[in-house]
DNA sequence: CCAAAACATGAACAGTTGCTCATACGATAC
DNA sequence: GTATCGTATGAGCAACTGTTCATGTTTTGG
């Protein structure tokens, strides 16, 4: 049932069984690929400041592109990858895309990181 | 003040000042960047991983070993950008270091990320 | 002292990522 | 129709990332 070469360590630290309870506790490795990818996507720094745009307005990509200051080419890359993520939903209007936030779960996790990073200022 | 090349959009889409709005709103981009840097910790397979097993239980590092099936070597690495990022602490004892999650908050990030990514299943 | 266990770390290599450039697509205005 | 604006996308390249391998450090046991 278990496949790992690598072998407990052979004086326990003070945890006879507690591994195996853990091992068994784990959550699915599909859950926590995607996870892992939920995450992935929001750690970047360009991404980061377009959630962040978002999170106060519906904008379009050129709005975007002015309040980053950033080529428009680059933000569509980062808004196709956040939209694959679906992290953000789009709707046309006439000649602009407008974007906004898609999930509630999203503004949630922006607001605890920061509550992380700006304690770990102190 | 503002150093963007690239221009507005010549038509605004229906936002006249809402673009100035939002800029003035963004947080400090030394915290983006601590925020963007979190996440990008927290965004990857093995890290989640190593993290789903220390919010069960207090761990040394050949308990990781075992319970992820991986090199040892891999698993010193990853915990060393974890604690670098201040996500877990350490502590000796005898020849053991056993690990624990450092912040109330990173339980919390996991916990929405998870509901996030499970709602999407849907 | 020496050996072994538990862990850390540096180098190297494959795989990935984000930006730029060029270009293509879609909608509006004329 | 054509021109133009707003946006999307593919290719290419530099920079970064995660694993493996080899080796070093620290602690326990004899």
């Amino acid at each position: 049932m278990s496949g790992n070469d690598e072998g407990l360590c052979q004086q326990p630290c003070d945890h006879p069984d507690v591994v195996d309870t853990v091992r068994k506790a784990m959550p699915e490795e599909g859950q926590q690929q995607d996870l892992a990818q939920l995450f992935k996507v929001l750690g970047d720094h360009t991404r980061v400041r377009i959630l962040n745009a978002l999170y106060r307005s519906e904008l379009c990509v050129c709005d975007l592109t002015s309040i980053l200051g950033m080529n428009q080419s680059a933000i569509s890359h980062q808004l196709r990858v956040l939209r694959d993520a679906k992290i953000v939903r789009s709707r046309k209007q006439g000649k602009n895309v407008l974007y906004s936030l898609d999930d509630c779960h999203i503004a949630e996790l922006i607001r605890i990181g920061f509550e992380h990073v700006q304690e770990g200022k102190g």
